[in-house]
DNA sequence: GGCTTTACCGACAGGTTGTCGGTTAAGTTA
DNA sequence: TAACTTAACCGACAACCTGTCGGTAAAGCC
């Protein structure tokens, strides 16, 4: 039945990629306390040895998966923010949305990200997006600071609450209605507005038209 | 060396609490991840048996804690709330600051929270936090509306945000200079009224106050 | 073709949680 | 007060888990 351990060696990038495939893979099927490291390497069909020579603990493989995880995100934001000839309000949507990045093959792991096996999973990914987009957005309060179109005293605290609630609040979307979903999303809205001193409805049609393509 | 197993009974109730408080005090010291049920068996001088008599896992001990630490400070809120002869302004920040429960012996604990080790003991916590907190805020916040004192057209999601970014953005204060808890507590402050369209400067005072003799 | 590097292997130590049959104390009933 | 029931308690044990380590084999270099 067991088959015969027949050694096949692949360059160091190429293992630990296949590493965090499979890891992804398992950490959304089963959550991170769940899914254990023989797991992976039974799946894959390598030693225990092998894996912990590319990684030293599991912890360091989980890290290395949400780096990977939030790196698209943080890019995608950086780039639509310098986009000087889109609206800043547009691109202030765009940023704060990159991080609920529930497209394509990620959905699932934002189904299981909140089971209490991922409580570590969780907040290493929360960590890592608000450091990355918290700068982005608040540069871009700042623009519209200077714009007229904003006025925000602590550009940089605005910010930080803009995210930290969208990535708690929108966490729990899938358990919720249609229209709570909209209401929730329309009372997101009116309060950036409040918090950055928009005028009312310059943000509330432009997030709204984000979020009902959301869940189409 | 090893003591002999005199056999000690206790009530159930007792006994719960004996482990308890046992597992609170292991849990601050090593994290909730490093420490063991054996830690636990072994400081209190049961067997592993009387433990599993008393709670079906580890995460159930885990989850009774949460709910000891929680309840005290949401009780607080709500008693806080009722008092109507005291200004809106006051109850709410009362409210809010009362889970930052630093007072007395609940330090440590703070302190360890945000340890990788205790990813999941924070995020029930919060979970709890919220759940208890969120509508107690929120009918202060309509009662503001009422009043006057506040124009919030979604109580309910203004409460959300100030919650979960008060519970997220103060968690991180131990390592903060005098002066940026300051500035951090200024923008929370102006934000609140933001938020809640209160008159500029009317919840300031109060909360920088509060503040103030949080680290005296 | 020899040498060094590095990917790879699998047994193993030392830890973990949760189970279970059996034991003893406390309470109840007769 | 003696028999019986209930409930707290015990500790060995199974079935995992993570991380280590000495050794093997393929790849790259001289």
């Amino acid at each position: 039945m067991k088959e015969k351990s027949m050694r096949v060696v692949k360059s160091a990038q190429e293992r630990k990629n296949e590493i965090l495939d499979v890891a992804e893979q398992l950490f959304e099927e089963k959550g991170f306390d769940n899914a254990s490291t023989n797991d992976i390497i039974n799946r894959i069909g390598i030693a225990r040895g092998t894996l912990y020579h590319h990684f030293a603990s599991k912890e360091e493989i989980l890290d290395a998966i949400v780096e990977r995880m939030t790196k698209e995100g943080i890019c995608k934001a950086s780039l639509i923010v310098k986009e000087r000839n889109v609206p800043i309000c547009e691109r202030l949507t765009a940023a704060i949305m990159a991080l609920n990045i529930k497209e394509g093959a990620a959905t699932e792991v934002f189904d299981q990200i909140h089971r209490p096996q991922n409580a570590l999973l969780h907040q290493k990914m929360q960590e890592r997006l608000l450091d990355g987009v918290v700068p982005i957005i608040e540069g871009l309060i700042r623009e519209g600071n200077e714009t007229g179109l904003f006025d925000s005293r602590y550009p940089k605290e605005a910010a930080e609450m803009i995210m930290i609630y969208s990535s708690v609040a929108f966490d729990e979307l899938m358990n919720l209605s249609n229209e709570d979903i909209l209401k929730k999303g329309q009372a997101f809205a009116y309060h950036i507005e409040k918090l950055l001193g928009a005028k009312e409805n310059s943000l509330f049609d432009v997030i709204m038209k984000i979020i009902a393509g959301q869940n189409k």
